[in-house]
DNA sequence: GTGGTCTAGACCACT
DNA sequence: GTGGTCTAGACCACG
C-alpha cells in the first residue's frame, strides 16, 4: 500500500480519501469486513484516533457501517458506492477540464486530444 | 494572480511552471519582452535568487531568451511554444486518465464519461 | 418485554414504575393474581430481593396487597388505579411542557403544534 | 448553567444538546459569536477535545460555522435554526404521546388532558 | 489567541 | 478483541 501524506491537508482527509478510492476501485468489495481501527492505524503508521476520525467521515457518508463489538463493514448498497465514484470522476473531469482551459485548450480540442492520446496508448 | 506554493517541490520549479502557463495559454506572447527579475520575484513574493533561476530554467528549454543589455524575451519560435503545449497536456491527461483508472475506469468509459459532462458544461 | 434499567436511579424503583406502568394500561387487571416474586425476578434478570423491594412500593401505594398464604394481587379499587394514572399523566404533561418551554414554546404554542402534530400522525 | 451529564450517552453528545438548545431558545443569537472552545471546556469541566466534537457536530448540522482565526458564530440563517426546533419539537411529541399510549391514553383523551391541566397551570 | 489536528494512553460495554 | 469515548498535552497556521 501507498500510505503516503503531504502536509497540506489533514491526514485523517487523506486516509478517508485513500480507503474511498479503495472502496470504489473494488479492491474493498460491498459489505466486506473492514480491517480493524488499531490495525488499520498500525499499516498506516499513524494515531488509531486519526484512523478512527478517517473511518468515522466515511461512516458519515454511508460507505461503511460499524456493528459495535463485531467490527466495521463496507456497505452493502451497492447505489452508494456507484453515486460516490460519479462524484468523484465528475470532479476529476472538472479539475481536468480547468487546467486544460489554462493551457488555452477549447472544450472541443480538449475532447479530440485526450481521444487521439488514450487510443495511441497501448 | 495565483502565486501559491506547496511545500512538496522547489519553489523555482513551480514557479517555472506557472510561467510556463502563462506563455502557453498566450498571456505572455511570443517574443514579448519579460518584467525585469526583480519586478517579478516582488510579485511573486519570493526571493530574486529564487526568480532567476525559475527563468534560467525556462531558457534552458528554450521558452526564453536573454539579450545581454537589454533583458528577458519569449521565445519567438512558436513551435517551441506549441510542442511544450502538446507535453504539457499528455502530462496532464496521462495524469487524468491514471487517477480515473483508480476509480475503475476503463479507457473507453473515461472517454464516454469526459464527451457527456463536457456537453452538459454550458 | 423492556427490562431495561438506568444507572441513575435505584433498580427497584424503575421496576416498580414498569410495573405500575402494567397495571394503569391494562396489562395487568384490577383483582388479578400477580406471578410470585422469583418468577417476576427471574423474567427481570434482577435479584429476588430487588424485586420484592419494588413489589413493596406497590403496596404502600395501595396498588397491591399480599394475601398471607395465596400470593399478591392487583387492588380490586379501580378508583386508586385511576388516581394513579391520572398521577403519572400529570407528571409526564408537567416535564414535556417544560422541555417544550426550554426551546422556547408557549402554552399555546405547545397546544397548538402537538394537536397539528396528533392530528397528522395516521 | 446546569453542565451535568448522565453516564447512558456521550459527553460531546449531551454537550452538543444543551448548546443545541441555548441556540433554539434564543439563549444564544443567530449570527452571535461562541465562546472559545477552551473556555466553553473550561465552564463545562470537560477535556478541550470532547467540547470540540461537540461543536463539530453543530457545525455538520449548520447551527454553528467557524472562522479559521476568530472564533465560532451562530449561523445566521434562521430557517436552519426553526427547523432544528420543530425537528426537536416534534421528536418530543412523539416521545411524550409514546408514554401516554402506554398509560391507556387515546389521542383524544391526551389532548384532553394536557389543554385541561395546562389551563389550570398559572 | 483562535480553531484544527495529532499522538499517546486509558477505560468502557459488548460478546 | 471490537469500536467508542475521553483526557492530557502538544504543535500548527493564521493574523
Amino acid at each position: 500500500m501507498d500510505w503516503e501524506f503531504d502536509n497540506e491537508r489533514p491526514i485523517y482527509f487523506q486516509l478517508a480519501e485513500l480507503i474511498k478510492i479503495k472502496i470504489i476501485s473494488g479492491e474493498y468489495k460491498a459489505g466486506q469486513k473492514v480491517e480493524p481501527v488499531r490495525e488499520l492505524a498500525n499499516k498506516a503508521s499513524v494515531n488509531p484516533n486519526t484512523m478512527q476520525k478517517a473511518l468515522q467521515e466515511l461512516e458519515r457518508e454511508n460507505l461503511l457501517f460499524s456493528k459495535r463489538t463485531s467490527g466495521r463493514y463496507i456497505t452493502e448498497d451497492i447505489n452508494i458506492i456507484n453515486n460516490m465514484r460519479e462524484d468523484i470522476a465528475k470532479q476529476k473531469i472538472t479539475d481536468f477540464y480547468n487546467s486544460m482551459k489554462k493551457l488555452g485548450f477549447s472544450k472541443t480540442e480538449t475532447l479530440e486530444i485526450i481521444e487521439k492520446l488514450l487510443r495511441e496508448m497501448e
